[in-house]
DNA sequence: ATGATGGTTTGAAGATTGTCAAACCATTCT
DNA sequence: AGAATGGTTTGACAATCTTCAAACCATCAT
């Protein structure tokens, strides 16, 4: 079992999580992760089937090492699975503040962006900020 | 005395504004905005002198557009000269913190990005690195 | 071993974006 | 009126990004 590269938490640049986040799948792909809830372990399979944004599979592995990149995300390798999830403390103790307020606005974001809905699209929106 | 046009309070868009911040030329040009203070009413002209980004006015003119356009700024039109202001309010009311932590991080952020360059060697993309 | 599975890497096509230069427009000055 | 000024718009070019498809790699199952 071991992870990814990724970037140390002092590492972490403002652009590069803009830029990570200035994405409309990445959102969602974001929303997907903070929908799983605040605890520092949770984590979700990189499976498509595990996502709500239906596109190729080496278009989502691309997003994800953005995302890794970027140091949004970890991702910790289990044989030939990956298991992701948020870098919240970091991201918080680097910049705070931000991803809350990102999380917080996301619900309404996606709402408007349309298209493709959760599949039980209510209003779970209150699970997403910390 | 009239004022550019821009998307009202309700209309402003988490990925707009993402996408908007996720330039190093226009995060420059908030930190200059944001340095003037944080009264509502502080502007700044939009004369290339004026900013601590050397590039063409055209392309001046053109991020000041894209972050007019995703209201992060308002521009109001006073004769031929346009006064700039951060919309610290509206955005504060839409996502709450926002804001606030991307102001925080950008000292920071430009540190790291390196100074503006105060002699030379303009290459066209030398200017700041993605 | 052989084959299937989960995910990454590479390659290529199309769309976006950042930049400068030149033309343009409206306002102000002489 | 004519010229200068502050900024916008348009056009073009290079660089980057998103996406899918196909090849690839490592692990697990048979």
């Amino acid at each position: 079992m071991s992870r990814l590269p990724q970037p140390d938490r002092a590492e972490l640049r403002l652009s590069a999580v803009l830029d990570a986040l200035a994405d409309p799948v990445r959102l969602r792909l974001l929303a997907d992760l903070a929908a799983d809830g605040a605890e520092a372990d949770a984590e979700r399979s990189c499976g498509i089937e595990a996502w709500s944004v239906k596109v190729h599979k080496s278009t989502l592995s691309h997003h994800f090492k953005v995302l890794r990149d970027a140091g949004v995300t970890s991702t910790r390798v289990v044989g030939r699975n990956r298991w992701i999830r948020l870098r919240r403390d970091d991201l918080e103790a680097r910049f705070p503040g931000l991803l809350g307020a990102v999380l917080a606005a996301l619900p309404e974001e996606l709402e408007r962006a349309g298209a493709p809905r959760p599949e039980g699209s209510g209003g779970q929106a209150a699970n997403l900020a910390r």
